[in-house]
DNA sequence: TCATTTTCTTAAGCTAATCTTAAGCAGGCA
DNA sequence: TGCCTGCTTAAGATTAGCTTAAGAAAATGA
């Protein structure tokens, strides 16, 4: 899940990528209304939620807000304010956005109105699996035939991705994109290397590998495996 | 709300009996160990709190809890004990007891710790363990292999929130939130601090620690360990 | 109240895990 | 055969976490 921050204030939008980061979400952030417009637009159907700061320099989150609904009707917004009159949240909710945080705001309120609006987006699973292998997001354990098998922040993610895709082919560019960064040259063998690694601690010794190389393509766990 | 009282001497009986009864409780009262032992195990449901002696004439106290301990793990067990050393204090605990009271008490003190333990009985657990470690909250306790270890406040608040998870990651963010209250300030290192001082006084010499890191998200306490 | 002790927080240097890059190799496919 | 894609490995860069120490804050006790 790729979420992207809109926040000037950039110990505030550290503490959040890094919050939200731990629980798994690729977080990109903006530090002003024009970065934010930009990357929000260029990349609208990267992200699966946007957080908006209210006071932005340059463009405000309400006008980013306007140009993402003009885009897409439904990606869940959330307005991250600072100001707490009704009338400005109302104003908020006017221009789009589905739910709004007075700050300070605990992060654990932050990531529940998260998984609220992406549960009634794609329907929140926090387990996957294959028939060996079990992957539970919300504990962060990968287990092999009930054994717990220790992976690194980088081939969880990817783990999670293939398995969230579980019989269907994932492009190698889908991939990059969404565990590495949408700018992130896509010529590199990185993902050669985490699949390396995958396989290594995943598969069973003298059995085909459970992830599939498609050729010129990407990888593919398949539904039994 | 029934009682069973296990306590030898009929003078203090028959006094906590009828301190009790005004009260509103009913009290069941046994005489020796066996009795005790009898009444608990066959009634284990009947009774909303144990008090128990420490020396009772045949089976002593110990064992009874020990017993009841065995069939239910949540319901309140206090001891009463004319021993007072801080050993034979924590030996009850260790042996399952939500509290102890040394001999003489005022009955106005017995009172108010069962008003205590039948409030935060709906639910609440006091006790978390790994094979090793013991934490009890409403004593403030911690021992370790059965020999109490001294923590901090913020020592006792973060090893009660990891041992509250046993067997899930506990992502860093949320500890800081939890326990520090912080928002957003994500550079601290207090974290890594209070780990550390955590190991230092509870890892055994030698072994893997009790507490396993999980890089780029927190930390976990394995459920056996 | 002030002094002393304990506890908490911050910061800095260090270590080790993890990530990234790159280069040589293997095998599929025209 | 020869090219291309992906596999594998290893080395270097990077970053997260460990450890220590010192100063700040809080609790304790005269």
């Amino acid at each position: 899940m790729r979420i992207l921050l809109a926040e000037d204030e950039t110990a505030i939008a550290g503490f959040i990528k890094d919050g939200l980061e731990e629980e798994g979400f690729s977080v990109d952030v903006a530090s002003n209304g024009r970065q934010g417009l930009e990357m929000a637009i260029d990349n609208i159907t990267e992200y699966d939620i946007f957080l908006l700061d209210w006071m932005l320099p340059g463009i405000s989150g309400i006008e980013i807000c306007r140009s993402i609904r003009k885009e897409n009707k439904t990606v869940p917004i959330i307005f991250l304010t600072a100001k707490d009159t009704v009338d400005d949240t109302v104003f908020g909710l006017e221009a789009g956005a589905n739910d709004y945080l007075k700050k300070p705001f605990a992060f654990e309120e932050l990531l529940a109105r998260i998984k609220v609006l992406l549960r009634s987006k794609a329907g929140e699973q926090t387990i996957f699996e294959t028939e060996q292998i079990q992957l539970n997001t919300e504990v962060h354990l990968v287990t092999k035939n009930g054994k717990p098998v220790d992976l690194t922040q980088k081939e969880f993610a990817l783990l999670e991705y293939l398995l969230r895709n579980k019989g269907k082919v994932c492009r190698r560019t889908r991939i990059i994109e969404k565990i590495w960064d949408v700018h992130f040259d896509k010529d590199t063998s990185v993902i050669d290397v985490f699949i390396n690694a995958l396989r290594k601690k995943l598969d069973t010794q003298g059995t085909e590998s459970f992830i599939q190389t498609v050729r010129g393509v990407g990888y593919r766990v398949n539904d039994h495996s």
